[in-house]
DNA sequence: CACGAGACCTGTTCGC
DNA sequence: TGCGAACAGGTCTCGT
């Protein structure tokens, strides 16, 4: 479910109830969670760790302890939530950190695709992303050298972390109805004056989100509302912003892709 | 290298 | 009403 503007969402509100906290227990009611080490050994390896800061890099969740950091990826269906002691377990809740401020930081999930990893080498799990798309680093001019340098569709390349990290199924959609891009449009055909509104598209539709406190769909309300603002994904039928003609729903990479035909449309 | 299909999971909504 | 199919904000692995 969570993209980057929900991932950092979740991360500004995790950040001052965990920071300066000591984890007293851990809990792993689904063992396929956690990636590394096994079960035992991260349950005695975080005990005793104090939570130094929490932030983000792309869609995972890093908490960096006294020793080693914790990270976390919500993948579909994760979310993460901070209770008062007691707690009793819920549904889906896959790992409950106990906290020394008697709180417990929860991570459920109800689809089990959600993993967590307890290294002291975190670049380790994050080396292979790409630049994040609201740092100095992600500049219009490495985007248009970038597309140029492949050759695949605009749409699962900008999914594809290892090029560009955070972006997801909606805000990629997002991005490319308001740069006027096919999504099926290939990267090394992109003339620079694209790529220019590509980047500025990209930036805008994020900084939205985050802004808006992400989007809410689907049985996971997290408080956010950019999902009344969206110009296109889960429109399909709908009129387009730019030109009231109906938005199209296509697949793309086996990723449900919505486009207005008539905006996007500047030959692929 | 680029792409499609299948896995991994559970729950909700759609269509007949 | 009932019931199977389709679909869901992600990513990995395999085969062509």
């Amino acid at each position: 479910m969570p993209e980057l503007p929900e991932v950092e969402t979740i991360v500004r509100g995790l950040r001052p109830q965990v920071v300066g906290q000591t984890i007293q227990n851990a809990e792993l009611l689904w063992p396929r969670t956690l990636v590394t080490p096994g079960a035992d050994q991260f349950v005695r390896a975080i005990i005793g760790q104090k939570v130094k800061a929490v932030s983000r890099r792309a869609k995972f969740i890093i908490l960096e302890l006294s020793v080693s950091s914790l990270l976390i990826h919500l993948r579909m269906s994760g979310d993460i939530l901070v209770k008062d002691k007691p707690v009793q377990i819920e549904r889906h809740d896959r790992l409950i950190l106990s906290l020394s401020n008697d709180k417990v930081m929860v991570f459920n999930d109800t689809r089990k695709f959600g993993r967590a990893w307890l290294t002291r080498n975190p670049e380790e799990v994050l080396g292979g992303l790409g630049p994040e798309p609201l740092s100095e680093a992600f500049t219009a001019e490495w985007l248009e050298q970038a597309l140029r340098s492949r050759k695949r569709r605009l749409k699962p390349l900008l999914l594809d972390q290892a090029f560009i990290a955070g972006l997801g199924n909606i805000y990629t959609d997002e991005a490319l109805h308001l740069a006027r891009l096919h999504p099926l449009k290939t990267s090394d055909s992109v003339t620079p004056e694209q790529a220019g509104r590509l980047w500025r598209a990209i930036r805008e539709v994020l900084e939205e989100g985050i802004r808006r406190s992400g989007a809410s769909i689907d049985w996971v309300y997290r408080g956010g509302d950019f999902q009344n603002y969206l110009r296109a994904y889960g429109r399909t039928g709908q009129p387009c912003p730019e030109c009231g003609t109906p938005i199209e729903r296509l697949v793309v990479g086996q990723r449900s892709t919505h486009v207005c035909p008539v905006c996007q449309n500047e030959e692929l």
